[in-house]
DNA sequence: CATGAATGAGAATTCATTCAT
DNA sequence: CATGAATGAATTCTCATTCAT
């Protein structure tokens, strides 16, 4: 943030936007705070991203990006470090406690709220679609590998598992948002019977 | 505009607003169009929602309890149809291939953003979270009434299988998103896979 | 303020104007605010004083006559109670002590802003001269009694004389704004050989 | 607009505002008449002031110092052009007589109301406090030069001295607002009077 | 690669007033 | 004597964009 390095300026104002994206919507996104905040000229903008839509775009695509490889990381580690289905659905009980730990409801939020931009916008809609389905394609492809390994049933279609995986670890969100605050153990069983369904081969 | 009921205004603005948010984003609403749409006169929106943020997120809440409200009306439908697990589970598969049906993808991407303004505004957190509960609560008594009819397992909790059904069906705007435009058949299999584990009696 | 008599909206609208009045202007005075803090409706202001400028003006009748009336009685007092010049001076000096205090800073500046309101606006102008002139003739009468007396130097204006005590008290407002909190005792100083000259007969 | 020295809009503004303020009241004023007469787009007003408040507190501000500048500059020049006491007298005789003249009634009103703009703002109160407090400073200097030169008399402080004079004369707005128009002749015997008494060294 | 004063159409807000009850 | 929903013209505010330096 201080070598000196030339376009430095662009990377600041990313950075800033990210922030900002992370605790605010992108309506709320001002050219102008961003630009204070990341202690540049507001011309700058329009130098390295043409326009405010540019910088969001640039921003949020890095941001989805950045959640998404995170998430893929740790899926990719948890199928090579497991030999048995056994050992995996010990992991994904293990996993599954984490997504329902209610103190990175902020972080899930913010997602959540990264992708609703998708409405009424369908620039938004096909970057975020496309971030979304590049994300599950390298998800199908660990399912596959585990198939292959017989790890996993292989009569349900890997895709398919993948966008279902994903889309009820998003919809916790549900969860996150309940001023219940219910016991997080209950959850954890539904979930793993649910995904022991989809995963385990018939006994 | 005098005709009786007070506040009469105040419905026709929430009315219209809804409308709007319906098909269009937020930031493309326009207080004078809302007014015009409500026949009313702008300065209403202040003397009831106290400003255009005001009424949104009034329109937002009010949204999301009608949609909480339908849904809840066709799973009451559904059990109340039903007399053992079969015919529960060829109900779930019908109803499931309706939810993968990405037709009703904007309907979903509109509820998503409803639920998404809760990111950044404290109050607005809370209120969606309580329609939210609120809707987790019924779905939970519903699923304790089918737990005492037989037609559903009993070993797991109820509010939190309601929960898990939520979040999925929530979370499958991910596959609505999806660029690739997947086989629909094959995401009805894996959840139909995954509700009738949750759901079902151990054989 | 309870008593169940009629009317008494409209002594709480009156007492809701003023208090603003005192604390903050007149252009800063919303109808809305004050049937708020009077606790009745917004209609009641036309009934009572047919528009936004009826309140006011009567509010600040009653407030800039409320001060006159006491300035006016600590004057007559005075004279009353003084038989001789001697003793005058020595009561001059003490009242003196009382206005260059700053701690009744904000009254006088509030005074000073009603009087202010005349900037602009001819009717308010108006209004206030003659509030200001009935003060003046007051004054002046109970100088000329105080001449009558032989307690008053005769060959100057009363009206002359009580125009100009009225100017430097009103102006003593650059006292109370100054930044340097100077010593009032000083000031005393002056202000009270000022009007010894006035007010003393020669010896 | 764009011809060498930058922010030249800031200062159109100002001074249109300025010359808004010297005719009209504070209410009057609006942002689109004055960005029209500065010949700049409204824009710029929030750019530079950040609101309507910021440019209307600005431009009292100025509007107060230039006006304390103006009565700085005569004194001064009054001071050095007078040799001993009987020709500082005749001069601020002179002066008292323009003073006296209700035909600057209305400049006179305008700086009242610019002061009176103190009146519930902490901000501008201070603001105002430190221009007043600073045009006191300035107007000591010169009294106790003409103490050093034995044109005033030496017992009294001069900053007192200089407070009571600034005092009185923007107090005699309760003159140009008497609608008795009483003599200006009496009340310029007066006011010598006192000013005599403070200024001439005792005989 | 960087600055920031200036733009101005578009939108929200203001707020005293009206009037049916 | 009292209510408060409703009005809407007038005014201010918004904020991404432009461009000369």
């Amino acid at each position: 943030m201080s070598d000196g390095r030339p376009a430095e300026g662009r990377e600041r104002l990313l950075a800033a936007a990210i922030r900002h994206l992370e605790t605010h919507g992108e309506a709320e996104l001002r050219v102008t705070e961003i630009a204070e905040e990341a202690d540049v000229a507001i011309g700058l903008i329009r130098h390295h991203f043409g326009s405010r839509d540019g910088l969001v775009a640039a921003a949020q695509q890095r941001r989805i990006e950045g959640v998404t490889r995170e998430d893929l990381a740790g899926m990719r580690a948890t199928l090579t470090e497991v030999a048995d289905n056994d050992a995996l659905m010990a992991r994904v009980t293990e996993l599954t406690r984490a997504v329902t730990d209610r103190r990175r409801a902020d972080v899930r939020l913010s997602r959540f709220a990264a992708i609703a931009t998708a409405h009424g916008r369908p620039e938004a809609r096909e970057t975020i679609g496309a971030t979304l389905g590049d994300l599950l394609d390298d998800l199908s492809v660990l399912i596959m590998e585990a198939q292959l390994r017989g790890l996993v049933r292989t009569d349900l279609d890997a895709r398919a598992v993948a966008t279902f995986l994903q889309a009820y670890s998003l919809g916790l969100i549900v969860h996150d948002l309940d001023p219940k605050d219910p016991d997080a153990g209950k959850l954890t069983d539904v979930i793993v019977t649910a995904v022991r369904a989809i995963l385990s081969p018939p006994a």
